[in-house]
DNA sequence: AAGATTTGACCAAC
DNA sequence: GTTGGTCAAATCTT
């Protein structure tokens, strides 16, 4: 269904021309198109099924994954082989409410960008301002929003005491640490409340309204506090001028290993409902709550905040969140079908076994697709995914 | 029963 | 004094 070659109607014509009519041109054939994808998921199989012997090598990664990187360019300058115009729809659609659309192609491509490798490998004809957007390295790392379990309602205690001040913990305010805000929009599908997933499972521990704002400010921990010692904290609170948005403001890093957990989706017929985890995962791909930026989107455009100074994590991590986007098949199993937030454990790849139903033709489909029904295109890179929260 | 959420109170930074 | 971040008991969900 994702599969490019399924995609003959609008998707492609929305790519600025149909094949067809570049065939009779003298351009790349469709079969040459989808040969080029093809060769790019073929790379990306073999990379898998390298990677635990080479995650140790990121020089030996980079490298390959800038073959790949090529391999789907390639793909791009046979359908777009006249220039910058040609990766932009003759009609783009309407940006979607929700915060997708517009320049959907570009921004996909332009996330890709942190894994695929060096600068050489991306169109000249890319815009200038995802140029720079691509000048900051990639940490990677995650970021997000999710706790588990839905709103709960229940009427205020209004018998609760307070302990004793002196039995009270000290506790810090405005920690000058480490700190990464993002914009990212509200799931399209149901509980449209909840800030999207982003991986990690995360604990509510306060909600307060702010001066000025509308919505409430929700903060969260790590679920792994207690475990893990892990200090990661985010806060997320919804636009004023654009409730379909939220900001996420991430604080600390991730210690908790089992935490660190990437967006594992399998492909899934709806793929309108992942629009909040695809941009969610985008974000996770060129950012992180310890990487050196942040990715603010504003409107439909994403806009790079001020750089945070924080190394990469480490590379396994780097992997694990690498692969996010890659076809899920290849993720294993057990990436599949978690529970409705985030928790779900990464399941490197193993090397057998393996159904390449979607692969990254899933992703190629993702780019080469803006999708006249108003739905990201990133959906289906990373479609819908529903995993539990509640891992301990 | 365990774990997550809600929510008023506390407290430090402005 | 105000505001934002955190605590923790009560409550809810699984």
């Amino acid at each position: 269904m994702h599969v490019l070659a399924a995609h003959p109607g609008p998707p492609l014509a929305l790519l600025g021309g149909s094949l067809d009519h570049r065939d009779k041109v003298l351009g790349p054939t469709m079969d040459d198109v989808l040969s080029q994808i093809h060769e790019g998921f073929r790379l990306a199989t073999e990379l898998m099924a390298e990677i635990p012997a080479t995650q140790n090598d990121p020089a030996y990664l980079a490298e390959r994954c800038r073959g790949i990187a090529r391999a789907y360019i390639d793909a791009v300058r046979m359908m777009y082989p006249h220039g910058a115009d040609d990766l932009s729809p003759p009609a783009p659609p309407p940006p979607h409410p929700f915060g997708g659309g517009g320049d959907s192609h570009l921004q996909q491509l332009d996330l890709l960008r942190p894994f695929l490798g060096g600068g050489d490998s991306l169109p000249a004809q890319f815009p200038q301002h995802l140029g720079r957007l691509l000048e900051s390295p990639s940490p990677f790392g995650a970021a997000g929003t999710s706790s588990s379990g839905g709103p709960v309602r229940r009427q205020a205690s209004s018998s609760r005491s307070s302990p004793p001040v002196q039995q009270r913990q000290h506790r810090r305010r405005r920690e000058s640490g480490e700190r990464m805000t993002m914009m990212v929009p509200v799931q399209r599908t149901g509980n449209t409340d909840l800030p999207p997933d982003d991986g990690y499972t995360w604990r509510k521990y306060g909600q307060k309204d702010i001066l000025g704002s509308r919505y409430p400010r929700s903060y969260y921990r790590c679920t792994h506090k207690n475990y893990y010692g892990c200090e990661a904290k985010k806060k997320v609170q919804r636009l004023d001028d654009d409730p379909f948005m939220y900001e996420v403001t991430y604080c600390g890093n991730h210690t908790c290993l089992t935490s660190t957990t990437p967006l594992l989706t399998l492909p899934s017929p709806n793929t309108a409902a992942a629009a909040s985890t695809a941009t969610a995962t985008a974000n996770m791909l060129t950012n992180s709550p310890t990487g050196s930026a942040a990715i603010l989107a504003s409107g439909q455009d994403l806009v790079m905040a001020p750089a945070v100074e924080h190394p990469a994590p480490a590379l396994s991590t780097a992997i694990q969140l690498g692969i996010s986007w890659m076809p899920s098949a290849l993720i294993g199993p057990g990436a599949a079908g978690e529970g409705s937030s985030s928790g779900a454990q990464v399941n490197l790849p193993a090397a057998s076994g393996r159904d390449t139903e979607y692969p990254v033709m899933d992703l190629a489909d993702a780019m080469f697709n803006s999708g006249s029904s108003g739905g990201s295109s990133m959906d289906a890179i990373f479609p819908a995914h529903h995993h539990d929260q509640r891992d301990s």
